[in-house]
DNA sequence: TGACAATCATTGTCTAAGCAATTAATATTC
DNA sequence: GAATATTAATTGCTTAGACAATGATTGTCA
C-alpha cells in the first residue's frame, strides 16, 4: 500500500510557507472582508458579531434565543450575551412566549429594523467591490471551489480519526 | 453617468441570500480549516490562537512581543497576554532585551520547540485533506482568486470613503 | 400519573482580541 | 544637550466566543 496516495499533496513539511497557504489567504481575506463591513456599518453603531443576528431576526429566518444560536453557528450563553447588548441598545425586546414558556421570542424594534434594512446594502457593496475584476465564470468557480472545500470538510469531520491513525501526508 | 458600471455586480440587494455569498462560504470554510488544525493539535495542548506565534517563533520569523504582534496581525496588548497563558505552559519564556531595554525577546523552551516542531505537519496534513480533489491547475487558480480579491481589499482600504460618498451597488 | 429525558434560557468561568492609557527607553530634531 | 517624538511592553476596560452547570419548563414513556 506504499505510495497509495488518494490525492495531489499541494503541502509538504519540508517545504511549508505559511504566506502560500490557502488557510492564511482565506484568513486574511475573511478579515479584510468582515472589518470593512463593520466599517461601512459604523454609522448604525453595529459590531460585525451584532448584525449577523440583527440580520437573521430581519429576515424572519430565526426568532428565539436558541434559534439565533443555530443560525449564527454560536453557543446559546454567547447569544444570551449578545441580545443583552443588542437590548441595551433598544434594538430588539425579549418576550417570553406564551405557548411555551420556556423560550423568549425575540422580536426587532423600530429602530433595530431600520437598522437591519441598511445591512443588504452594505453586504452587497462589500463583497461586489471584493470581487472587481472577476468575470461571472470566475465567480461561479470560486463558489464551486468553496463548496468543494466545504463537502471535503464535512467528510473529514465524520470520520473523525482522533489520534492514532497514520495519514500520509 | 448613469449606468457606468465599473464591474459586475454579483450580489443585489432585492434578492440578498447570505447562504450564497461568499463571505459567507469563506467563513465556514475557514471555521472547518480551523477547527480540524486545533483538533489534530489537541495532544500538544495548543489552541488555535497559540500555534500561529509558537510557529512564527519556532520559524525565527518574529522574536520579541512587537514583532509578534505584527506578524499575527493582532494588538501588542493581547499578544502579552497570548505570551503570557504560553509562558505558564512553559513553551517559551521571556528575557530582556541588553541592547534596547525597552524590548522582550522571546525564546521557546525545550518542550516549546518540541510542540512546535509537530506543528507543519497538522498544518499540510488538513489543508490537503480539504483540497482533496483539487488537481493542480485548481489549486493555482484558487490561490490566484484569493490573492485578488486581497488586492481589492488593498484597494478599497486605501481610498477609504468614510462616509457621504455615493457607491453604486 | 409519575419518573425520566430533553429543551430553553441564563449565569459563571476561561480564552481571546481590540482600544486607550501608562511607563520606560530610545530616536529625532532644533 | 534638552525638548520632543517614537517605540516597546504592559495593564484596564469592553466585546466576544466556548464550555459547564443550573433552574425552569415541556415531552416521552412505562
Amino acid at each position: 500500500m506504499k505510495n497509495a496516495k488518494k490525492f495531489t499533496a499541494f503541502y509538504s513539511v519540508a517545504d511549508y510557507e505559511p504566506e502560500a497557504s490557502i488557510g492564511y489567504l482565506m484568513r486574511r481575506v475573511q478579515i479584510a472582508i468582515t472589518q470593512e463591513i463593520e466599517r461601512q456599518l459604523e454609522p448604525s453603531d453595529l459590531t460585525n458579531a451584532q448584525w449577523v443576528p440583527l440580520f437573521k431576526l430581519f429576515l424572519g429566518s430565526a426568532s428565539t434565543v436558541a434559534e439565533l444560536a443555530r443560525a449564527c453557528h454560536l453557543d446559546a450563553g454567547a447569544m444570551t450575551r449578545l441580545l443583552d447588548r443588542l437590548e441595551a441598545k433598544s434594538l430588539c425586546r425579549r418576550v417570553r412566549s406564551v405557548d411555551d414558556r420556556r423560550v423568549v421570542n425575540i422580536e426587532l424594534t423600530d429602530e433595530g429594523r431600520l437598522a437591519a434594512a441598511g445591512i443588504p446594502t452594505v453586504l452587497c457593496r462589500v463583497q461586489n467591490a471584493h470581487l472587481a475584476g472577476f468575470s461571472d465564470q470566475e465567480f461561479e468557480t470560486l463558489k464551486g471551489f468553496l463548496r468543494r472545500i466545504l463537502d471535503n470538510a464535512k467528510v473529514q469531520s465524520q470520520t473523525l480519526p482522533t489520534s492514532g491513525e497514520t495519514h500520509v501526508a
